[in-house]
DNA sequence: GGAATAGTGTCTGTTAGACACTATCTA
DNA sequence: TAGATAGTGTCTAACAGACACTATTCC
Protein backbone atom coordinates (compact mmCIF):
# COMPACT_ATOMS: atom_id res chain seq x y z
CA UNK A 1 0.00 0.00 0.00
CA UNK A 2 1.41 3.46 -0.73
CA UNK A 3 4.26 2.51 -2.27
CA UNK A 4 6.04 5.13 -4.23
CA UNK A 5 6.85 4.68 -8.15
CA UNK A 6 10.70 4.72 -7.98
CA UNK A 7 11.40 3.41 -11.54
CA UNK A 8 11.75 6.37 -13.51
CA UNK A 9 11.28 4.73 -16.74
CA UNK A 10 7.99 2.95 -16.31
CA UNK A 11 7.18 7.05 -15.40
CA UNK A 12 8.23 8.21 -18.05
CA UNK A 13 6.39 5.55 -20.60
CA UNK A 14 3.49 6.16 -18.36
CA UNK A 15 3.82 10.03 -18.62
CA UNK A 16 4.10 10.27 -22.36
CA UNK A 17 1.03 7.56 -22.71
CA UNK A 18 -1.34 9.71 -20.64
CA UNK A 19 0.25 13.51 -22.16
CA UNK A 20 -0.81 11.40 -25.97
CA UNK A 21 -4.01 10.64 -24.89
CA UNK A 22 -4.74 14.02 -22.66
CA UNK A 23 -4.19 16.03 -26.46
CA UNK A 24 -5.50 13.98 -29.09
CA UNK A 25 -8.54 15.02 -31.25
CA UNK A 26 -10.82 12.79 -29.36
CA UNK A 27 -12.58 12.77 -32.93
CA UNK A 28 -9.64 10.94 -34.75
CA UNK A 29 -10.05 7.89 -32.58
CA UNK A 30 -11.94 4.89 -31.76
CA UNK A 31 -14.40 5.46 -28.73
CA UNK A 32 -16.21 2.65 -26.99
CA UNK A 33 -20.03 2.97 -27.66
CA UNK A 34 -21.97 4.39 -24.57
CA UNK A 35 -25.30 2.66 -23.03
CA UNK A 36 -27.60 2.76 -20.22
CA UNK A 37 -28.99 -0.75 -18.63
CA UNK A 38 -32.25 0.30 -16.38
CA UNK A 39 -33.19 -1.82 -13.21
CA UNK A 40 -37.00 -0.90 -13.12
CA UNK A 41 -38.94 -2.10 -9.37
CA UNK A 42 -41.97 -2.11 -8.93
CA UNK A 43 -44.55 -3.64 -5.62
CA UNK A 44 -46.88 -6.25 -7.25
CA UNK A 45 -48.26 -9.48 -5.65
CA UNK A 46 -47.27 -8.58 -2.66
CA UNK A 47 -43.36 -8.67 -3.17
CA UNK A 48 -41.26 -6.46 -5.03
CA UNK A 49 -40.60 -7.21 -8.40
CA UNK A 50 -37.95 -6.46 -11.21
CA UNK A 51 -38.47 -6.32 -14.94
CA UNK A 52 -36.25 -8.37 -16.96
CA UNK A 53 -35.74 -9.34 -21.00
CA UNK A 54 -35.63 -12.65 -22.03
CA UNK A 55 -33.05 -12.21 -24.92
CA UNK A 56 -34.10 -13.42 -28.22
CA UNK A 57 -30.60 -12.85 -30.10
CA UNK A 58 -27.19 -14.04 -29.64
CA UNK A 59 -25.09 -13.17 -27.55
CA UNK A 60 -26.75 -14.59 -24.39
CA UNK A 61 -29.95 -16.15 -26.62
CA UNK A 62 -32.55 -16.92 -23.92
CA UNK A 63 -30.76 -15.36 -20.54
CA UNK A 64 -32.48 -12.35 -18.86
CA UNK A 65 -31.08 -8.58 -18.79
CA UNK A 66 -32.39 -5.57 -17.97
CA UNK A 67 -33.81 -3.35 -20.69
CA UNK A 68 -31.14 -0.88 -22.26
CA UNK A 69 -30.16 1.10 -25.52
CA UNK A 70 -27.68 3.49 -26.73
CA UNK A 71 -27.13 6.90 -26.14
CA UNK A 72 -27.86 9.23 -28.37
CA UNK A 73 -25.53 12.01 -29.43
CA UNK A 74 -27.38 14.92 -28.39
CA UNK A 75 -29.05 13.20 -25.16
CA UNK A 76 -27.77 12.77 -21.64
CA UNK A 77 -27.67 9.65 -20.10
CA UNK A 78 -30.27 10.14 -17.78
CA UNK A 79 -33.17 11.14 -20.99
CA UNK A 80 -31.56 7.71 -22.64
CA UNK A 81 -32.33 5.89 -19.38
CA UNK A 82 -35.98 7.41 -19.49
CA UNK A 83 -36.55 7.01 -22.82
CA UNK A 84 -35.68 3.57 -21.80
CA UNK A 85 -38.21 3.10 -19.15
CA UNK A 86 -40.57 4.58 -21.05
CA UNK A 87 -40.60 2.10 -23.68
CA UNK A 88 -40.96 -1.04 -21.22
CA UNK A 89 -43.31 0.91 -18.79
CA UNK A 90 -45.22 3.37 -20.47
CA UNK A 91 -45.12 5.57 -17.25
CA UNK A 92 -43.98 8.98 -16.80
CA UNK A 93 -42.57 10.95 -13.60
CA UNK A 94 -40.99 8.14 -11.95
CA UNK A 95 -38.17 8.03 -9.64
CA UNK A 96 -34.66 7.08 -11.75
CA UNK A 97 -31.48 7.81 -10.17
CA UNK A 98 -27.73 6.64 -11.33
CA UNK A 99 -26.55 3.41 -10.21
CA UNK A 100 -22.77 3.14 -11.11
CA UNK A 101 -20.88 2.98 -14.62
CA UNK A 102 -19.74 -0.39 -15.88
CA UNK A 103 -16.75 -0.23 -18.63
CA UNK A 104 -14.71 -3.26 -18.60
CA UNK A 105 -13.63 -3.66 -21.99
CA UNK A 106 -14.98 -7.10 -22.61
CA UNK A 107 -18.38 -6.79 -20.83
CA UNK A 108 -20.18 -7.31 -23.79
CA UNK A 109 -18.68 -9.82 -26.37
CA UNK A 110 -19.96 -7.72 -29.50
CA UNK A 111 -18.01 -4.80 -28.78
CA UNK A 112 -16.77 -2.04 -26.60
CA UNK A 113 -19.74 -0.48 -24.72
CA UNK A 114 -19.55 1.01 -21.43
CA UNK A 115 -23.13 1.36 -19.91
CA UNK A 116 -24.46 3.59 -17.04
CA UNK A 117 -26.63 1.73 -14.86
CA UNK A 118 -29.65 3.27 -13.18
CA UNK A 119 -32.61 2.39 -11.13
CA UNK A 120 -36.70 3.40 -11.72
CA UNK A 121 -38.84 2.81 -9.48
CA UNK A 122 -42.52 2.62 -10.33
CA UNK A 123 -45.99 2.52 -9.20
CA UNK A 124 -47.67 -0.52 -10.16
CA UNK A 125 -51.00 1.42 -10.52
CA UNK A 126 -49.87 3.59 -13.30
CA UNK A 127 -48.42 0.67 -15.13
CA UNK A 128 -51.04 -0.99 -17.73
CA UNK A 129 -51.19 -3.75 -20.06
CA UNK A 130 -50.15 -1.54 -22.90
CA UNK A 131 -46.32 -1.99 -21.85
CA UNK A 132 -44.87 -5.48 -22.56
CA UNK A 133 -47.92 -6.67 -24.50
CA UNK A 134 -46.39 -7.04 -27.94
CA UNK A 135 -43.07 -8.31 -25.94
CA UNK A 136 -44.21 -11.89 -24.73
CA UNK A 137 -40.37 -11.39 -23.29
CA UNK A 138 -41.11 -8.92 -20.60
CA UNK A 139 -40.82 -10.71 -17.19
CA UNK A 140 -41.03 -9.27 -13.82
CA UNK A 141 -39.10 -11.44 -11.55
CA UNK A 142 -39.26 -11.33 -7.65
CA UNK A 143 -36.66 -9.65 -6.45
CA UNK A 144 -36.00 -12.18 -3.56
CA UNK A 145 -36.48 -15.21 -5.29
CA UNK A 146 -34.05 -13.91 -8.04
CA UNK A 147 -31.54 -13.26 -5.29
CA UNK A 148 -31.70 -16.80 -3.89
CA UNK A 149 -31.47 -18.09 -7.18
CA UNK A 150 -28.48 -16.53 -8.02
CA UNK A 151 -27.03 -17.33 -4.82
CA UNK A 152 -27.34 -21.15 -5.38
CA UNK A 153 -26.08 -20.69 -9.14
CA UNK A 154 -29.71 -21.55 -10.11
CA UNK A 155 -29.50 -18.93 -12.72
CA UNK A 156 -27.35 -16.93 -14.90
CA UNK A 157 -27.94 -12.99 -15.86
CA UNK A 158 -26.55 -12.25 -19.58
CA UNK A 159 -23.51 -9.93 -19.48
CA UNK A 160 -22.69 -8.38 -15.81
CA UNK A 161 -26.60 -7.88 -15.38
CA UNK A 162 -25.32 -9.95 -12.15
CA UNK A 163 -23.84 -7.21 -10.73
CA UNK A 164 -25.92 -4.55 -11.92
CA UNK A 165 -28.71 -5.90 -9.67
CA UNK A 166 -26.59 -6.41 -6.96
CA UNK A 167 -25.67 -2.68 -7.11
CA UNK A 168 -29.33 -1.78 -7.25
CA UNK A 169 -30.10 -3.98 -4.38
CA UNK A 170 -27.17 -2.55 -2.37
CA UNK A 171 -28.59 0.55 -2.88
CA UNK A 172 -32.12 -0.04 -2.05
CA UNK A 173 -31.15 -1.19 1.11
CA UNK A 174 -28.81 1.44 1.64
CA UNK A 175 -31.34 4.35 1.55
CA UNK A 176 -34.75 2.50 2.11
CA UNK A 177 -34.58 3.65 5.89
CA UNK A 178 -33.10 7.30 5.60
CA UNK A 179 -34.87 8.34 2.22
CA UNK A 180 -38.38 8.61 0.68
CA UNK A 181 -37.95 5.66 -2.09
CA UNK A 182 -40.27 3.49 0.36
CA UNK A 183 -43.39 5.58 -0.93
CA UNK A 184 -42.31 5.57 -4.68
CA UNK A 185 -43.43 2.22 -5.17
CA UNK A 186 -47.04 2.59 -3.65
CA UNK A 187 -50.26 4.89 -4.03
CA UNK A 188 -50.13 8.56 -2.39
CA UNK A 189 -52.33 6.75 0.12
CA UNK A 190 -51.55 3.60 1.95
CA UNK A 191 -51.57 1.87 4.98
CA UNK A 192 -49.01 0.90 7.55
CA UNK A 193 -48.93 -2.67 6.64
CA UNK A 194 -48.04 -1.78 3.01
CA UNK A 195 -45.65 0.18 3.84
CA UNK A 196 -44.18 -1.89 6.10
CA UNK A 197 -43.89 -4.49 3.39
CA UNK A 198 -41.88 -2.68 1.41
CA UNK A 199 -39.39 -2.20 3.47
CA UNK A 200 -39.98 -6.10 4.39
CA UNK A 201 -39.24 -7.16 0.70
CA UNK A 202 -36.16 -4.74 0.26
CA UNK A 203 -34.89 -5.84 3.56
CA UNK A 204 -35.70 -9.51 3.01
CA UNK A 205 -36.63 -9.46 6.76
CA UNK A 206 -39.76 -9.62 8.92
CA UNK A 207 -40.38 -6.45 10.97
CA UNK A 208 -41.93 -6.31 13.98
CA UNK A 209 -44.98 -4.17 12.73
CA UNK A 210 -45.27 -2.01 16.51
CA UNK A 211 -41.70 -0.60 16.37
CA UNK A 212 -42.23 -0.36 12.49
CA UNK A 213 -45.40 2.11 12.91
CA UNK A 214 -43.53 3.89 15.44
CA UNK A 215 -40.28 4.53 13.80
CA UNK A 216 -42.55 5.57 10.54
CA UNK A 217 -45.53 7.47 11.93
CA UNK A 218 -43.59 10.79 12.42
CA UNK A 219 -43.68 11.24 8.62
CA UNK A 220 -47.15 10.37 8.18
CA UNK A 221 -50.88 12.01 7.71
CA UNK A 222 -53.76 10.56 8.81
CA UNK A 223 -56.46 10.01 6.59
CA UNK A 224 -59.89 9.24 7.01
CA UNK A 225 -59.95 6.87 5.08
CA UNK A 226 -59.94 3.09 6.04
CA UNK A 227 -59.24 -0.16 4.27
CA UNK A 228 -62.12 -2.11 2.55
CA UNK A 229 -60.43 -5.20 1.65
CA UNK A 230 -62.40 -7.13 4.68
CA UNK A 231 -60.23 -9.58 6.28
CA UNK A 232 -59.78 -7.74 9.38
CA UNK A 233 -60.11 -5.21 11.66
CA UNK A 234 -59.17 -2.16 8.78
CA UNK A 235 -56.67 -0.32 8.49
CA UNK A 236 -56.18 3.40 8.69
CA UNK A 237 -54.63 4.87 5.20
CA UNK A 238 -51.95 7.41 5.54
CA UNK A 239 -50.18 9.77 3.38
CA UNK A 240 -46.56 11.29 3.30
CA UNK A 241 -45.96 14.34 5.55
CA UNK B 1 -46.29 12.06 -10.81
CA UNK B 2 -46.94 8.87 -12.09
CA UNK B 3 -48.90 10.28 -15.10
CA UNK B 4 -49.59 7.62 -17.82
CA UNK B 5 -49.00 8.68 -21.14
CA UNK B 6 -52.59 9.10 -22.81
CA UNK B 7 -51.20 9.87 -26.39
CA UNK B 8 -50.99 6.85 -28.71
CA UNK B 9 -49.46 8.82 -31.54
CA UNK B 10 -46.47 10.15 -28.99
CA UNK B 11 -46.17 7.06 -27.64
CA UNK B 12 -45.70 5.43 -30.53
CA UNK B 13 -42.93 8.24 -32.20
CA UNK B 14 -41.23 7.01 -28.33
CA UNK B 15 -40.77 3.64 -29.42
CA UNK B 16 -39.93 3.58 -32.80
CA UNK B 17 -37.08 6.19 -31.87
CA UNK B 18 -36.17 3.54 -29.52
CA UNK B 19 -36.13 0.77 -31.52
CA UNK B 20 -33.70 2.21 -33.90
CA UNK B 21 -31.26 2.93 -31.52
CA UNK B 22 -31.81 -0.42 -29.84
CA UNK B 23 -30.87 -2.52 -33.12
CA UNK B 24 -28.72 -0.09 -35.27
CA UNK B 25 -24.92 -0.95 -35.82
CA UNK B 26 -23.46 1.28 -33.20
CA UNK B 27 -20.26 1.20 -35.14
CA UNK B 28 -21.64 3.44 -37.86
CA UNK B 29 -23.05 6.27 -35.56
CA UNK B 30 -21.60 9.14 -33.76
CA UNK B 31 -20.53 8.44 -30.58
CA UNK B 32 -19.52 10.70 -27.37
CA UNK B 33 -16.26 10.61 -26.52
CA UNK B 34 -15.99 9.25 -22.56
CA UNK B 35 -13.37 10.60 -19.94
CA UNK B 36 -12.68 10.84 -16.42
CA UNK B 37 -11.75 13.40 -14.20
CA UNK B 38 -10.68 12.71 -10.67
CA UNK B 39 -10.81 14.33 -7.25
CA UNK B 40 -7.50 13.70 -5.47
CA UNK B 41 -7.68 14.57 -1.42
CA UNK B 42 -4.92 14.87 0.72
CA UNK B 43 -4.50 15.89 4.25
CA UNK B 44 -1.89 18.28 4.36
CA UNK B 45 -1.19 21.57 6.36
CA UNK B 46 -3.93 20.10 9.00
CA UNK B 47 -6.48 20.54 6.32
CA UNK B 48 -7.76 18.34 3.16
CA UNK B 49 -6.57 19.55 0.13
CA UNK B 50 -8.01 18.57 -3.45
CA UNK B 51 -5.78 18.89 -6.32
CA UNK B 52 -6.88 20.59 -9.19
CA UNK B 53 -4.82 21.76 -12.50
CA UNK B 54 -5.08 25.59 -13.81
CA UNK B 55 -6.41 25.54 -17.28
CA UNK B 56 -3.84 27.08 -19.93
CA UNK B 57 -5.63 27.10 -22.86
CA UNK B 58 -9.47 27.46 -23.46
CA UNK B 59 -12.17 27.03 -23.34
CA UNK B 60 -11.95 27.98 -19.52
CA UNK B 61 -8.43 29.46 -19.77
CA UNK B 62 -7.00 30.30 -16.14
CA UNK B 63 -9.85 28.26 -14.52
CA UNK B 64 -9.34 25.60 -11.98
CA UNK B 65 -10.20 21.97 -12.91
CA UNK B 66 -9.69 18.36 -12.16
CA UNK B 67 -7.48 16.59 -14.12
CA UNK B 68 -8.71 14.62 -16.19
CA UNK B 69 -8.16 12.53 -19.57
CA UNK B 70 -9.88 10.44 -21.81
CA UNK B 71 -10.55 6.36 -21.46
CA UNK B 72 -8.67 4.22 -24.13
CA UNK B 73 -10.61 1.71 -25.85
CA UNK B 74 -9.02 -1.21 -24.26
CA UNK B 75 -9.22 -0.12 -20.36
CA UNK B 76 -12.00 0.28 -18.19
CA UNK B 77 -12.56 3.30 -16.69
CA UNK B 78 -10.99 2.72 -13.46
CA UNK B 79 -7.45 1.91 -15.44
CA UNK B 80 -7.87 5.37 -17.32
CA UNK B 81 -8.51 7.14 -13.59
CA UNK B 82 -5.96 5.30 -12.06
CA UNK B 83 -3.35 6.15 -15.19
CA UNK B 84 -4.63 9.83 -14.36
CA UNK B 85 -3.43 9.84 -10.74
CA UNK B 86 -0.34 8.02 -11.65
CA UNK B 87 0.49 10.76 -13.97
CA UNK B 88 -0.41 13.80 -11.39
CA UNK B 89 0.68 12.39 -7.94
CA UNK B 90 3.15 9.75 -8.53
CA UNK B 91 1.39 7.21 -6.02
CA UNK B 92 0.24 3.73 -6.24
CA UNK B 93 -1.93 1.28 -4.46
CA UNK B 94 -4.70 4.37 -3.55
CA UNK B 95 -8.28 4.09 -2.56
CA UNK B 96 -10.04 4.81 -5.94
CA UNK B 97 -13.66 5.39 -5.81
CA UNK B 98 -16.13 6.02 -8.61
CA UNK B 99 -17.95 8.50 -7.97
CA UNK B 100 -20.73 9.48 -10.72
CA UNK B 101 -21.10 9.60 -14.54
CA UNK B 102 -21.97 13.30 -16.02
CA UNK B 103 -23.69 13.75 -19.33
CA UNK B 104 -24.66 16.81 -19.99
CA UNK B 105 -24.55 17.22 -23.90
CA UNK B 106 -22.99 20.72 -23.36
CA UNK B 107 -21.03 20.06 -20.68
CA UNK B 108 -18.07 20.35 -22.52
CA UNK B 109 -18.12 23.16 -25.19
CA UNK B 110 -15.61 21.77 -27.48
CA UNK B 111 -17.52 18.07 -28.10
CA UNK B 112 -19.90 15.40 -26.77
CA UNK B 113 -18.03 14.04 -23.74
CA UNK B 114 -18.88 11.82 -21.44
CA UNK B 115 -16.91 11.68 -17.93
CA UNK B 116 -17.00 9.40 -15.04
CA UNK B 117 -15.57 11.08 -12.32
CA UNK B 118 -13.72 9.38 -9.51
CA UNK B 119 -12.37 9.95 -6.20
CA UNK B 120 -8.74 9.43 -4.76
CA UNK B 121 -7.54 9.57 -1.07
CA UNK B 122 -3.89 9.31 -1.38
CA UNK B 123 -1.62 9.54 1.68
CA UNK B 124 0.45 12.81 1.83
CA UNK B 125 4.13 10.78 3.25
CA UNK B 126 3.71 8.69 -0.05
CA UNK B 127 3.57 12.29 -2.56
CA UNK B 128 7.09 13.57 -3.65
CA UNK B 129 8.06 16.53 -5.04
CA UNK B 130 8.47 15.16 -8.61
CA UNK B 131 4.62 15.13 -9.29
CA UNK B 132 3.86 18.34 -9.81
CA UNK B 133 7.21 20.01 -10.29
CA UNK B 134 6.74 20.36 -14.05
CA UNK B 135 3.45 21.51 -13.68
CA UNK B 136 3.73 25.34 -11.61
CA UNK B 137 -0.01 25.31 -13.27
CA UNK B 138 -0.83 22.26 -10.49
CA UNK B 139 -2.65 23.60 -6.77
CA UNK B 140 -3.53 21.42 -3.68
CA UNK B 141 -5.99 23.92 -1.99
CA UNK B 142 -7.83 23.62 1.11
CA UNK B 143 -11.61 21.58 1.05
CA UNK B 144 -13.34 23.51 3.10
CA UNK B 145 -11.73 27.57 1.43
CA UNK B 146 -12.89 26.21 -1.63
CA UNK B 147 -16.08 25.83 -0.31
CA UNK B 148 -16.53 28.60 0.95
CA UNK B 149 -15.47 30.90 -1.92
CA UNK B 150 -17.80 28.60 -4.11
CA UNK B 151 -20.48 29.52 -1.70
CA UNK B 152 -20.02 33.27 -1.30
CA UNK B 153 -19.75 33.57 -5.52
CA UNK B 154 -15.89 33.67 -5.12
CA UNK B 155 -14.56 31.72 -7.45
CA UNK B 156 -16.05 29.50 -10.31
CA UNK B 157 -14.72 26.49 -11.52
CA UNK B 158 -14.08 25.19 -15.44
CA UNK B 159 -17.10 22.86 -16.93
CA UNK B 160 -19.36 21.20 -14.36
CA UNK B 161 -16.60 20.75 -12.09
CA UNK B 162 -18.22 22.49 -9.24
CA UNK B 163 -20.97 19.88 -9.61
CA UNK B 164 -18.46 17.16 -9.52
CA UNK B 165 -16.40 18.70 -6.53
CA UNK B 166 -19.79 18.62 -4.57
CA UNK B 167 -20.66 15.04 -5.27
CA UNK B 168 -17.26 14.09 -4.04
CA UNK B 169 -17.99 16.12 -0.83
CA UNK B 170 -21.29 15.05 -0.29
CA UNK B 171 -19.38 11.24 -0.56
CA UNK B 172 -17.04 11.66 1.63
CA UNK B 173 -19.55 12.91 4.45
CA UNK B 174 -21.58 10.65 4.18
CA UNK B 175 -19.16 7.40 4.46
CA UNK B 176 -16.44 8.84 7.02
CA UNK B 177 -18.79 7.68 10.19
CA UNK B 178 -19.41 4.06 8.74
CA UNK B 179 -16.21 3.46 6.41
CA UNK B 180 -12.63 3.13 6.43
CA UNK B 181 -12.18 6.25 4.32
CA UNK B 182 -10.25 8.61 7.18
CA UNK B 183 -7.47 5.41 7.78
CA UNK B 184 -6.91 6.18 3.52
CA UNK B 185 -5.53 9.89 3.90
CA UNK B 186 -3.24 8.94 7.00
CA UNK B 187 -0.37 6.71 8.20
CA UNK B 188 -0.44 3.65 9.78
CA UNK B 189 0.12 4.94 12.91
CA UNK B 190 -1.33 7.71 14.28
CA UNK B 191 -2.53 9.63 17.12
CA UNK B 192 -6.00 9.69 17.71
CA UNK B 193 -6.18 13.82 17.12
CA UNK B 194 -5.03 13.28 14.09
CA UNK B 195 -7.41 10.45 13.33
CA UNK B 196 -9.87 13.26 14.65
CA UNK B 197 -8.39 15.84 12.16
CA UNK B 198 -9.58 14.08 9.38
CA UNK B 199 -13.23 13.86 10.20
CA UNK B 200 -13.08 17.62 11.49
CA UNK B 201 -12.22 18.54 8.02
CA UNK B 202 -14.47 16.42 6.09
CA UNK B 203 -17.25 16.91 7.90
CA UNK B 204 -15.93 20.99 8.39
CA UNK B 205 -16.99 21.04 12.12
CA UNK B 206 -15.30 20.79 15.48
CA UNK B 207 -15.88 17.28 17.35
CA UNK B 208 -15.57 16.82 21.27
CA UNK B 209 -12.45 14.91 21.79
CA UNK B 210 -13.32 13.07 24.70
CA UNK B 211 -16.68 11.27 22.56
CA UNK B 212 -14.56 11.15 19.40
CA UNK B 213 -12.19 8.80 21.25
CA UNK B 214 -14.80 6.42 22.63
CA UNK B 215 -16.12 6.36 19.33
CA UNK B 216 -13.31 5.41 17.41
CA UNK B 217 -11.29 3.06 20.02
CA UNK B 218 -13.13 0.11 19.67
CA UNK B 219 -11.35 0.15 16.18
CA UNK B 220 -7.80 0.54 17.01
CA UNK B 221 -4.67 -1.00 18.45
CA UNK B 222 -2.44 1.30 20.76
CA UNK B 223 1.31 0.46 19.76
CA UNK B 224 4.02 1.65 22.17
CA UNK B 225 5.14 4.42 20.17
CA UNK B 226 4.28 8.09 21.38
CA UNK B 227 4.03 11.47 19.65
CA UNK B 228 7.47 13.40 19.91
CA UNK B 229 6.35 16.44 18.59
CA UNK B 230 7.08 18.24 22.08
CA UNK B 231 4.31 20.57 22.24
CA UNK B 232 2.46 19.15 25.48
CA UNK B 233 1.34 15.86 26.54
CA UNK B 234 2.71 13.32 24.18
CA UNK B 235 0.06 11.09 22.38
CA UNK B 236 -0.06 7.16 21.56
CA UNK B 237 0.28 6.20 18.35
CA UNK B 238 -2.51 3.89 17.64
CA UNK B 239 -3.02 1.70 14.91
CA UNK B 240 -6.17 0.21 12.84
CA UNK B 241 -7.65 -2.82 13.83
C1' DG C 1 2.72 27.76 37.93
C1' DG C 2 0.16 28.33 33.38
C1' DA C 3 -0.86 26.85 28.81
C1' DA C 4 -1.66 23.13 25.95
C1' DT C 5 -2.90 18.69 24.60
C1' DA C 6 -4.07 13.74 26.12
C1' DG C 7 -7.08 10.95 28.32
C1' DT C 8 -11.00 9.14 31.99
C1' DG C 9 -15.46 8.92 33.94
C1' DT C 10 -20.26 10.08 34.30
C1' DC C 11 -24.83 11.87 33.36
C1' DT C 12 -28.70 12.31 30.26
C1' DG C 13 -31.84 12.12 26.44
C1' DT C 14 -32.85 9.57 22.28
C1' DT C 15 -33.57 5.47 19.89
C1' DA C 16 -34.22 0.51 18.42
C1' DG C 17 -35.61 -4.03 19.63
C1' DA C 18 -38.54 -7.10 22.29
C1' DC C 19 -42.84 -8.01 23.93
C1' DA C 20 -47.30 -7.89 26.47
C1' DC C 21 -51.49 -6.21 25.73
C1' DT C 22 -55.91 -4.17 23.71
C1' DA C 23 -59.14 -3.12 19.55
C1' DT C 24 -61.92 -4.16 15.66
C1' DC C 25 -63.08 -6.57 11.97
C1' DT C 26 -64.69 -11.44 9.33
C1' DA C 27 -66.48 -15.85 9.37
C1' DT D 1 -66.75 -17.74 19.55
C1' DA D 2 -61.77 -18.10 16.99
C1' DG D 3 -58.68 -16.13 13.81
C1' DA D 4 -56.62 -12.30 11.81
C1' DT D 5 -54.83 -7.88 11.41
C1' DA D 6 -54.50 -3.05 13.55
C1' DG D 7 -52.84 -0.46 17.02
C1' DT D 8 -51.02 1.03 22.15
C1' DG D 9 -47.92 1.09 25.96
C1' DT D 10 -43.75 -0.17 28.31
C1' DC D 11 -39.25 -2.02 29.47
C1' DT D 12 -34.41 -2.21 28.43
C1' DA D 13 -29.89 -1.95 26.34
C1' DA D 14 -27.04 0.71 23.27
C1' DC D 15 -25.41 4.97 22.01
C1' DA D 16 -24.32 9.95 21.22
C1' DG D 17 -23.72 14.55 23.06
C1' DA D 18 -22.34 17.39 26.91
C1' DC D 19 -19.26 18.15 30.39
C1' DA D 20 -16.45 17.83 34.66
C1' DC D 21 -12.35 16.18 35.80
C1' DT D 22 -7.42 14.25 35.86
C1' DA D 23 -2.63 13.46 33.52
C1' DT D 24 1.55 14.73 31.35
C1' DT D 25 4.27 17.50 28.86
C1' DC D 26 6.63 22.36 27.56
C1' DC D 27 7.59 27.04 28.71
Amino acid sequence: MGDIVKDKEELLKIKEEADFLNNYDAQEYEKPSVATDIVIFRMANSRLEVLMIRRKNPPYKGYLAFPGGFVGIDESTEEAAYRELLEETNVKDVYLEQLYTFSKPDRDPRMRIISVAYMALVRNIDLNEMAGDDAADVVWLGVNDLLRDLENGDIDLAFDHEIIFKKAIERMRGKIDYTDIAFQLISDEFTISELQRVHEEVLNKKLHSPNFRRTVLPMLIETDRYDESKRARPAKYYKRK
